[in-house]
DNA sequence: TTGAAAGCGTTACCAG
DNA sequence: CTGGTAACGCTTTCAA
């Protein structure tokens, strides 16, 4: 009759290893907290029980209880077919799957072609309790994404600069400044008539970038009216088709700061099938700095986002909200160096790889 | 005494709306399920109910009652400062997700630098209940995960061939024909001395595709001792030493095949630095395909394994067995295209990235 | 220092 | 067709 025919095979519980150690559920429950106020002899036999049965504490059962996941949300908001492709994606999520795994968090990803898809997901997951609080990596212009999250309670942080004022969590580098600088980087090299390739319009970053491009070249005395400006999508092709548009119509281009290397990829094609050379043509610099930017030809001079940090910051922050101690500071811009290779004529080498020869700003 | 002044900001559960609707809560819990006997009128009610006040069913108490998380875990075998980095990782990520996202099922990422580190992750989040099963990315040679895995009765499907007889579930092309018709491709365009760069032989994929060279090189006639072969980490750094070390030993090689294509732009790297021209002095052949590849200089020929469908099968075949309609063929073979680009001196314009004449096997 | 009991928010069985 | 009630596995008062 102490014969343990019971269940089937259901997982060992709680109450499995209370019984075996002939004790309390709440006292094997204290055990596994850390209760200083249990005695050290019956500490000792609940660990031996656990140890025995194999025990596990089941995670759903405490979420339950204590109104926590432990998971956090990352946000992508790209059609399912293409997010990940893009580095800067891959990066962030590599940056955040760091911190969340280094402080005991999961990491649950979806994808979002569409803001209201995002926000419908971000909302949904929260309100299930499936996620305690959300990494978002794309800050849009007119959004009422970050809103509707405050409204409901939804700790989130942002990669990027959130358009409005109102938002407190956030991690970037200083677009304006960066692309102002690499704009007046090819000012120095003598360049006038620079082109801009960006990415959608939608996105704060594309604003914040073709900023900076506008105050350096007003600084150098051009017309903001006769900027030389087109955009695409974040794809090869998409740079692809915004360089066409522009040499087309800009025949006389000496430069080209494109926003993005993997749109800076395509660029390069197109530059390449018009019979430009770069640089001796056209010099080309780009930002972000994959692997894509040093094995492209000629290797791409780029201002170099630290993509990684950015994702680490942001899951430090929504941590540090989450755990109840929020930072003084709600908001973090790293620096961006500028790595210089052959795209602007003026590395040493032409393979780029491991030259990383960078310009502080 | 009407007035709600209950709970201070409780999210609302399915009580507040049987209240509401004047029913009890299996009631609620059955439009939910849209159980059939339910009553049109009632069901209405419920429904109205549930707008009114926002309810959204909790999904952890959910996975509780049901002993179903609805999530899937993905387990990258890299360090978190390597994972996604990878074209593989990340193009394989998002077949899962696409996939995933399809079928209602959440997505959990986690690294894992070590056999030891996956192997608790794997089962921990089994055990804990926050993964119904997992997608494992890599299969090593020696293995004991799977095994443990499946002892456990831990639900999962693999990415790759597993290195035993007796796992159930996986996705992969045919990497020894694959290599085997790469090497042969090789030797038709007139190579004798062809050189393997291959990742850690820790890995199933390097043996497969390993044994497929050796397989085309003894057709050929060559003697199996005096292949040149070495390995080297799946990076730019791994596949540039390895290079180095290959072309010093063998310094008559005309022709490299390189098993990964990151690796391979750093084998692109070390035969610029030996002044070896690419294709004139030695031809080049990668595999996987990525934009590195097509945008390399030279546009890098390839074997196009097709990563996101491994991702996308992968999950496809996991989810059927969660659902209990397990397929009865439970592996899976996809088939990989050759991409024939300048390295390998036949292609027709120097920048590949839409030139995607492929070859059929 | 420990145990009993009351939840956490659902689902599902058993009546009616 | 609908309502009570007992789980699911854990944590956390409240008592002792």
């Amino acid at each position: 009759m102490p014969r343990e025919t019971k269940g089937k095979n259901r997982r060992t519980t709680i109450k499995d290893v209370a019984a075996l150690a002939g004790v309390s559920a709440s006292t094997v429950s204290r055990v596994l907290a850390m209760d200083p106020r249990i005695s050290p002899a019956t500490a000792e036999k609940v660990r031996k029980a656990i140890q025995e049965v194999h025990y596990h504490p089941n995670g759903i059962a405490r979420s339950l209880v204590r109104k926590a996941s432990l998971t956090i949300g990352f946000s992508v908001a790209q059609p399912p077919d293409q997010a990940f492709a893009s580095p800067f994606v891959a990066e962030s999520l590599r940056g955040a799957a760091a911190i969340a795994q280094r402080y005991g968090y999961y990491l649950m990803i979806f994808t979002a072609p569409t803001p209201a898809e995002e926000r419908h997901h971000s909302l949904t997951l929260f309100r299930e309790g499936r996620i305690d609080g959300v990494i978002l990596t794309t800050a849009r212009v007119h959004d009422t994404l970050l809103g509707d999250l405050q409204r409901e309670g939804v700790p989130f942080a942002v990669i990027g600069r959130p358009a409005g004022r109102q938002v407190t969590y956030w991690v970037n580098n200083d677009n304006v400044a960066d692309a102002r600088a690499a704009t007046a980087h090819l000012l120095q090299l003598g360049h006038r008539r620079i082109g801009l390739v960006t990415g959608p319009r939608q996105f704060v970053v594309t604003l914040d970038r073709m900023r900076g491009f506008r105050l350096a070249m007003q600084e150098a005395g051009q017309s903001p009216r006769l900027l030389a400006i087109a955009d695409g999508s974040f794809t090869e092709q998409g740079g692809y088709e915004a360089t066409q548009t522009l040499i087309r119509r800009y025949p006389d281009l000496t430069a080209l700061l494109i926003t993005d290397d993997v749109m800076a990829v395509g660029a390069l094609r197109a530059l390449a099938e018009a019979g430009r050379r770069v640089p001796a043509d056209v010099a080309v610099m780009c930002f972000n700095d994959s692997l894509l930017a040093s094995t492209a030809h000629p290797p791409l001079s780029a201002v170099r986002i630290p993509m990684y940090e950015l994702g680490a910051k942001a899951t430090e922050l929504l941590i540090a909200v989450l755990a109840g101690r929020p930072p003084e500071s709600g908001h973090i811009l790293l620096p961006a160096d500028m790595v210089l290779r052959a795209s602007t004529g003026e590395a040493s080498d032409t393979n780029g790889a491991t030259n990383h020869a960078t310009e502080k700003e």
